[in-house]
DNA sequence: TACAATTTTCACATCTTCCTGAAAGGAATA
DNA sequence: TATTCCTTTCAGGAAGATGTGAAAATTGTA
């Protein structure tokens, strides 16, 4: 009975860290990034390199450098234990709190760097930068198309914004939800 | 001077294909994919196959498949010009619209399998199909993790599906922006 | 300082994903 | 129907991403 009690534990946990491995498209992190860190929240427990190794059946070197862009993003915390030279990996328990460091992180890396460019691009149609010939049609209608992507962005991202600071974001949304409909 | 001008304009395309390229992860599209798109959105005109070999220097064969899923996700629109047997392409113009297609294909294609396998990890967990060892900690503690998973992410399910459910969700956005603050 | 335990790094191997080009398929014209 | 123009398909190849394992580095212990 103890036996198929684990058995139906570890199944579990296979299924979930399947699924985090294909989430890892939508977080912006690597398949196997992604697994490591399912079975770090899955668990609940504090883990050795080891463990993870012998429970994913990945080598040494990929769970390392995994597990330090892990602490690196936030994601995962470095436990140390007494009496044992072993370093342990917790995942953070709070979802709200994985999810928005998660999305803060992309708003950095992936969507703050796309702005700049985007503004840059926008600068080198205006009449300042290119002259008289900014009326022409070719530069206008180019000139506003980037203009209308810079504007749905840039909404976008201090929607973005208000929602991640803070625990408060997500009460806006629940009353968001609940109130008229 | 004309040339000057097609030369600049010709930087700036070159500079939002590479910045579309770019995102392509984040829309959860192939790079070239993306690229082909951004060309059609920047120019904002209807270009061949062939047009879009010669700017891009991709093979006839990419362009084909890549346009096809472009028209498949909605995002470009088949053209035919009478007088001319080649098809042409062009990409939607409004942003607000490409943006709630793209949410839309990623929810559908991504999100709903992982709140169903997520519900299904969560019942092989509960009194009904495990008995009365649902109550060892163990089990408890990996049922709570998936539940709280669960309740975030059909939260966000729920506030996505109303903003992207017409141009509604765009006016609630910008009034939650700029009203207090 | 020497030693042992653990982690990190990195050249190389593997795997996956994407791209190419040519052949087959389709559609409009004569 | 034959011809021409254009698009699609797909087997094979290239490029890129990821994983491995062993040597080097680091950290703790005596």
């Amino acid at each position: 009975m103890k036996v198929a009690l684990a058995e139906r534990l570890e199944t579990v946990e296979d299924q979930f860290v399947e699924l985090w491995n294909n989430m890892a498209g939508l977080w912006g992190i690597s398949p196997t990034m992604a697994r490591i860190h399912g079975l770090l929240y899955i668990c609940g427990a504090a883990l050795s390199m080891d463990d993870i190794m012998a429970r994913l059946a990945i080598s040494r070197g990929n769970v390392s450098m995994n597990l330090s862009k892990l602490v690196e993003w936030g994601l995962v915390r470095r436990v140390h234990k007494r009496g044992d030279r072993k370093e342990y990996y917790e995942s953070l328990a709070d979802v709200w709190e994985m999810f928005t460091l998660v999305a803060n992180q992309r708003k950095r890396r992936e969507i703050d760097p796309i702005l700049n460019t985007l503004r840059r691009c926008r600068d080198e149609l205006t009449p300042e930068s290119i002259g008289g010939q900014a009326a022409k049609e070719s530069v206008q209608k180019r000139f506003q198309r980037i203009n209308e992507l810079l504007k749905l962005l840039t909404l976008l991202d201090g929607l973005a914004q208000r929602f991640f600071e803070s625990h408060k974001g997500l009460r806006e949304a629940v009353e968001m939800l609940t109130s008229e409909e």
